[in-house]
DNA sequence: GTTATGACCGGTT
DNA sequence: CAACCGGCCATAA
């Protein structure tokens, strides 16, 4: 068995870790991991595993509060997931100052703890 | 090694 | 507002 990324650990254990009612956008999931600039792999992530993990995929939308998925792959789905979390979303936004989810530093460290840190390909 | 590929982002036009 | 652009960075091939 081939072991994940610490990066991928970090982003799955983050984004189970979002509640019900509140989203996060993938730049926003990086950065908690400590790995400022990889929003685009948190979304390649996702797209790879989503549906085999127990992931709340849903809650993980872009920085202007929009769905990134097309129809075919599930746009729908999304938003009708999020409205049944309470979710508001108007005209395709949903309000991140509202919604967005905010951890506080001690749970963000609680959650990380026993996870190795992200390193920079740059640095590796 | 190199190149291609993202459910991306921020600034600019 | 929206569309475009250049940069971003870890993987897959």
């Amino acid at each position: 068995m081939k072991e994940k990324s610490p990066l991928y650990k970090r982003v799955v254990k983050l984004i189970q870790n979002i509640p019900s009612g509140k989203v996060a956008t993938y730049s926003h999931i990086a950065g908690l991991a400590g790995a400022k600039g990889c929003a685009r792999h948190v979304s390649y992530i996702l797209s790879s595993s989503s549906k085999s993990q127990n992931l709340p995929w849903h809650r993980v939308i872009n920085s202007q509060g929009k769905i990134s998925l097309r129809v075919e792959q599930g746009y729908f789905d999304q938003i009708n997931r999020l409205k049944k979390e309470g979710v508001n979303i108007v005209a395709d936004k949903v309000y991140l100052e509202t919604y967005l989810w905010q951890p506080t530093n001690k749970k963000l460290k609680s959650l990380l703890k026993d996870l190795p840190p992200h390193i920079p390909l740059s640095v590796r």
